[in-house]
DNA sequence: AAATCGTGGCA
DNA sequence: TTGCCAAGATT
């Protein structure tokens, strides 16, 4: 039997019961492939669940408000996936009718679509047979053939295109493309795979040459930097409080958050109170300031360290374009800001 | 072409 | 604790 034959009964005999699998309608399976990138099929499960039930179809998504969306959002991360997801249903609505790309390469024009995403609706939704490269592909095709060239370099890219694309069943490229993803995440998995129960275990090379365990070969460490935030929690009699967007480009686009002073070092209070920045924010005084916090909560993105504290601040009187605290779970906010509400508020 | 963009689970 | 990395795309 081929690769192919053989990855195919082992699909068909170990898949996951997943909602984006009983349908082939492009809305919904575009709408679970941009929430699956770069995320977990656990995490994403609640949030494509939610998004279903409140964008029903691709009009429901171009006419809601971007709050909206990134609201529902909220926690999941890469939050531009969410902002080019509403531009992309509203490009769908309004420039094609309502009518959705039928092809890789039309499909390639939506924002937020790239050559894997364009691969999985079109091969799914309309039997092109277009191969797709996820981490998984990558990491199967590396172990099965033995390969080590770097699956982020320009060659492995390339390599690993052609060859997925070369391996891909034409009769059926849904199936294929699924089968492969699904093997490399339940079957032969990053860490510890189970080669014994495998159905390549007498043809893969990396079984073979004891190279499971290194492959595939990633190269480049990402640089961390470090940041040092100080928010602003201000606190009025009537219960109100003050939040900001975040409206340049960045980490958190267009998410919320309370005033922020971003030093580059951590201070204490003593040097909190000397700034400009804090006095043109509010009037209160030492006596008002509370840190919230023991220690500094680190929160790591994946290419920055975050310090931060929590400044609660009591204000004697009520502020220019503040929100009820009772609002609060209106405003889309990074996960950091959300898990202080929760304790705070 | 290399950097940037979140969050959470796991060894 | 630290590092890896997950149905990647954009600039």
């Amino acid at each position: 039997m081929d690769f192919s034959k053989i990855l195919t009964k082992w699909y068909l005999q170990n898949k996951r019961d997943l909602p984006w699998r009983n349908t082939v309608n492009p809305y919904y399976i575009w709408l679970s492939e941009i929430i699956l990138q770069q995320t977990r099929v656990n995490q994403g499960l609640a949030y494509y669940e939610k998004f279903i039930v409140a964008f029903p179809t691709v009009f429901d998504l171009a006419k809601a408000d971007e709050n909206t969306i990134l609201n529902l959002w909220q926690g999941l991360g890469y939050y531009s996936r969410a902002r080019n997801l509403h531009f992309s249903a509203k490009y769908i609505v309004n420039e094609r009718d309502g009518k959705f790309p039928a092809t890789f390469k039309d499909l390639l024009k939506l924002k937020g679509v790239g050559d894997y995403t364009a691969s999985a609706i079109a091969s799914i939704c309309y039997n092109e047979p277009c191969a797709v490269v996820d981490g998984n592909v990558y990491r199967v095709l590396a172990r099965y053939y033995g390969i080590d060239i770097p699956i982020n370099s320009t060659e492995g890219i390339k390599l690993f295109k052609k060859l997925a694309q070369d391996l891909i069943d034409t009769n059926d490229p849904a199936t294929f493309n699924q089968a492969i993803m699904e093997f490399g995440a339940m079957q032969c998995k990053p860490k510890n795979p189970d080669c014994s129960i495998c159905p390549f275990q007498n043809s893969c090379i990396a079984k073979e040459e004891k190279m499971v365990e290194i492959l595939p070969i990633k190269d480049k460490k990402i640089k961390v930097t470090k940041r040092f935030f100080n928010y602003l929690v201000l606190i009025s009699p009537m219960d109100r409080t003050l939040l900001n967007q975040r409206k340049q480009k960045g980490i958190w686009r267009n998410l919320y958050q309370f005033p922020l002073i971003e030093t580059s070092k951590e201070i204490d209070i003593s040097e909190l109170i000397k700034m400009d920045e804090l006095h043109k924010i509010t009037n209160a005084s030492n006596n008002d300031i509370t840190l919230f916090n023991k220690k500094p909560i680190i929160h790591k993105l994946s290419h920055q360290h975050l310090s931060v504290n929590f400044w609660v601040i009591n204000s004697d009187k009520e502020m220019e374009n503040s929100i009820s605290i009772s609002d609060f779970d209106k405003y889309p906010v990074p996960i950091l800001i959300h898990n202080f509400a929760e304790a705070y508020f």
